[in-house]
DNA sequence: AATCTTTACAACCGCCATGTT
DNA sequence: GAACATGGCGGTTGTAAAGAT
């Protein structure tokens, strides 16, 4: 920031006040909204594409190009170049963040491909739609999925199975892609290393009756005792307003999904979020038999309930064939923190 | 230090639903 | 109603970075 503010300092101190080249500034940790700047020609020399690029932890500044080019990429009916009809793929520049992002500021989202064309961006409209909705828009989320997420993601697809984008509405912030990829790269990855199918009952009970209820355990001692209520959904939406009285997940009633979309109340996203450990703490991992109530590990008028999903659990899980503890034993559990 | 493997995630693809002409 | 354009969604792939050997 510090570079950054330098820089700005030097170019308003300019003695040009022609300005002829145009700055970007993203930074949505102090400003939702891009901000735009115009610089002299001074100080961007002879490059007709200077771009300075300062990854400052808060702050990505961009200068574009020169406005004129820019005013042109913006004027659709001028938009008739064949050249730019070869389009581009891969992975996507600064100066094409920048430029869309300006784009969409002003004229808001939608109409992808015109957005493209008018914009002056070598880009499908789909390419351009992906980009925004899953990195440049400024409320995406990024950083770990937190316990309460995890909670509320496998909760989520036990209901609804890979219906992503439905169970993005509920985790703000979040993308259906990122909701995806954690599937994908963890769930998924997990079930195969336990020679089982993800969708088996094997590998869903497992989930339901060891990973999420210690999750729930991990919460409640990340987040404090007073917490014993709080939830997922709870800690991950700013609005609870965000779930319909009506709709599917309002309606869900079964013991697990109560710890994870309770009654809206009013614990704060801050107060709750509890980031993923990269490591694990395999140490501390306790049978799922040793995980009964009354050891201080559930509210106390949650017992009733734990007991009967804990006698649930040995008679319709290791009754049957494998046992829980074999399956998910402590080699294994290390993925789950 | 070099090479190989794994992980995480951004981006693309194809399909489908919907809206417009 | 057919043809086309567009947007949304889920599946898959490519690749940079990190970790292991």
């Amino acid at each position: 920031m510090v570079v950054l503010f330098s820089l700005l300092v030097d170019v308003f101190n300019s003695p040009l006040t022609i300005y002829t080249y145009k700055l970007l500034i993203i930074c949505p940790s102090l400003t939702p909204t891009p901000h735009l700047l115009y610089l002299p020609s001074q100080i961007c020399n002879s490059h007709s594409h200077l771009s300075l690029s300062l990854s400052l932890g808060l702050c990505l500044l961009i200068l574009i190009e020169e406005m004129g080019a820019q005013v042109r990429n913006y004027d659709c009916a001028t938009y008739k170049n064949e050249e730019d009809t070869d389009m581009r793929k891969g992975p996507w520049t600064v100066e094409e963040d920048a430029i869309l992002t300006e784009y969409v500021a002003i004229h808001g989202e939608g109409r992808w491909n015109a957005a493209a064309r008018c914009a002056g961006l070598k880009r499908t409209g789909k390419s351009c739609r992906l980009r925004w909705l899953n990195y440049l828009r400024p409320d995406v989320r990024r950083g770990n999925i937190t316990l309460q997420e995890q909670l509320l993601i496998l909760e989520l697809h036990s209901r609804w199975g890979n219906r992503w984008s439905k169970i993005a509405q509920y985790l703000p912030g979040r993308t259906d892609n990122e909701i995806k990829n954690y599937w994908r790269t963890r769930v998924q990855k997990q079930a195969k290393q336990l020679k089982c199918d993800v969708n088996s009952k094997q590998f869903r009970d497992a989930m339901r009756y060891i990973w999420m209820p210690r999750l729930v355990e991990r919460i409640r001692a990340a987040t404090g005792s007073s917490a014993g209520q709080s939830t997922a959904y709870s800690s991950c939406s700013s609005n609870h307003n965000d779930i319909p009285a009506n709709s599917e997940a309002a309606q869900i009633n079964d013991p697990m999904m109560e710890w994870v979309m309770p009654e809206p109340s009013g614990n704060s996203l801050e107060s709750l979020d509890t980031q993923v450990s990269p490591v694990s703490d395999v140490t501390e991992y306790q049978n799922p038999t040793s995980m009964q109530t009354g050891l201080g590990l559930y509210p106390e008028d949650e017992s009733d309930r734990w007991a009967e999903m804990e006698m649930q659990m040995q008679s319709s899980i290791l009754g049957d064939g494998e046992a829980l503890e074999s399956l998910w034993n402590e080699e294994n559990i290390w993925f789950l923190m």
